[in-house]
DNA sequence: CTGAAAGCGCTAACAC
DNA sequence: GTGTTAGCGCTTTCAG
């Protein structure tokens, strides 16, 4: 490893004057400026940040966590904090939670001993206390969801609202018995989701069936969908509240043969490869997820990590709205679902 | 931030008595160990990783460098990486690279900086000679991808064997003239993908078709096939080589009304959500992606960053073969495709 | 068994 | 315009 020494040693210079002359430092000579620099890059100097960092300066690592970079959700954020980091020189770090505190709890420490100089998290349902103590020592934001204990910054997706609209675009399509497939969790996002639901639901007196449980379990998403099916009067349209559980379920309605939209009308979550060619096509809820990845990475390096202490702890909360795409998978709602039947065939 | 020189301070004791009882040294005694044991935990003290650096000791930061993290490929490797690194309490850090040599050397500069422990990287077409300057300077393993310039050690797939087999299929369900889609690039893997393509052909005496471009245009494959299936002797099946092309190629032949597998057998590559359930389920070849990342990550960490530098530069090459993932999309060649159609009516 | 002190590579305060 | 020096937090001799 080439340091400032071996270039001071090999020009008959001071350290100092070798540091000075990197950082472009005014008080050196053009000359010297110059020498130095060129001598840097024949030795192939690198600057040591672990050096730099002793001596108080911030890392250039930015810790991205989240629970499985294989969800279309998170590597799409991750690519975005990617790109945006970049651009700043800074470095992208990678932790998966698996959505397990432990795990969390486990990265958050090696963080800490690395300096990090801020942290992105979607955090677990329930962080250590250690965590929440760690994670007080450096910069951080949530994102996507947001827990009490962790601080008031945090960027977000309108999940009531895209629900909400989801569900208005089968009300307004005549539909007015609708189900709902959603998740269990207490804290979060999931209330929120069922929240829009029935918001809908109410400002056009239509009735709901829900079924909410554990999409974690790769059945339930499939039962849940016959559950709705086999009901005497069962419903004519479904919003489906997750990306796993819109997985889940289209391959079910895939097995169970049912004609969509004829027989039922189904709007997805999250856009990912293949929703497009889903049978007609998926209409679904389409997450700004990149847009708000870049505010959130932008918004922590601007406002967190500039030298000056002027950043404040503030709560500040950024909610992204989503947009609905509508493709093939629903149609207004036909007084006989036999008769549309008879029609296409 | 609290040193070890706090809790020296706190219990009347030297530091260097500290970072020996932190680091259970056997000449401390256990009494000494668990009174400094117990106040590191209670001020919450994190051992600074930077000091240690600089005193020679290898930073637990493994870099992972791919082109883009949202293709499966990609995101199925990280997160594999991300699992193996976090076992060994080694942090990973991710570098986008958007296959351009440009980017792929600004991250090296930073990453070198950064006194990054080691790297896996799915090298550009054409790295810049600061690149692999900077490469020798850490420990680095190739992933998927092969540069000679940049070393010996690397661990693949073995893709002419992968296309072979595929193509192999098609010829022992009777079709005796097949189309290929494949990329163009001088460099790495397409050629061997190609080349097992006709030497499959070549086994059987068949026909084949090639289109070779450029898959990056989005339109690219979409024409390729189409120009496959407008010859007036066209191909009963096509094998397509690359995850990009398969997506591509999936959403041309919906738009085009082709009926998979009466009309056209169509082998995929690589397996996306989705794939299974496009059309009749997609027959393709399933890259065993996870495993070897796996065992790259473990390799790197075993072989390359172990204190004892008995770690040789041997060359090293892995080569992960691939399975044939057979469902809908491919079928018995019919004598007349015509006839089929009519079958199926 | 424990303490004192040097030094990793860099920056910055203080000379000249 | 340049040199000297101290010190960031840790490990590691070398002394006791």
């Amino acid at each position: 490893m080439v340091t400032t020494k071996d270039i001071a040693k090999q020009l008959n210079i001071a350290v100092s004057t070798v540091g000075r002359a990197l950082s472009d430092d005014s008080r050196i000579s053009v000359e010297t400026r110059q020498r130095v620099q060129e001598a840097a890059r024949n030795l192939g100097y690198v600057t040591n940040r672990a050096a730099r960092m002793l001596r108080g300066s911030k890392s250039n690592l930015v810790a991205l966590m989240v629970p499985d970079i294989r969800h279309s959700f998170y590597y799409k954020i991750a690519h975005a904090m990617a790109e945006c980091l970049e651009r700043e020189n800074f470095i992208l770090t990678l932790s998966e939670t698996g959505d397990r505190p432990e795990r969390e709890l486990q990265h958050l420490r090696e963080l800490a001993g690395s300096q990090i100089a801020g942290v992105i998290l979607i955090p677990t349902m329930r962080p250590h206390a250690e965590s929440v103590r760690l994670l007080k020592s450096m910069p951080h934001v949530q994102l996507i969801r947001r827990h009490p204990a962790l601080g008031g910054q945090s960027f977000g997706i309108d999940f009531a609202r895209a629900v909400e609209d989801a569900t208005r675009h089968l009300l307004q399509l005549g539909h007015r018995h609708i189900g709902y497939i959603g998740a269990h969790d207490q804290l979060f996002t999931s209330m929120d989701r069922l929240n829009g639901f029935r918001a809908a639901l109410q400002a056009f007196s239509a009735k709901g069936s829900e079924q909410i449980g554990e999409p974690s379990d790769p059945d339930w998403s499939a039962e849940a969908i016959r559950q709705l099916l086999r009901q005497r009067s069962r419903p004519t349209a479904v919003v489906l509240s997750s990306v796993r559980i819109t997985h889940d379920v289209l391959r079910a309605l895939r097995t169970l043969g049912t004609s969509v939209p004829d027989d039922l009308s189904v709007i997805g979550f999250g856009d990912e490869p293949g929703f497009e060619w889903w049978g007609p096509g998926l209409t679904t809820v389409d997450l700004p997820v990149a847009d708000l990845s870049t505010a959130c990475g932008l918004w922590l390096l601007h406002h967190r990590l500039k030298q000056d202490d002027s950043a404040s702890d503030a709560a500040f909360t950024n909610l992204s709205t989503s947009t609905l795409l509508v493709r093939g998978s629903t149609a207004e709602m036909r007084k006989s679902p036999a008769a549309a039947r008879k029609k296409t065939a």
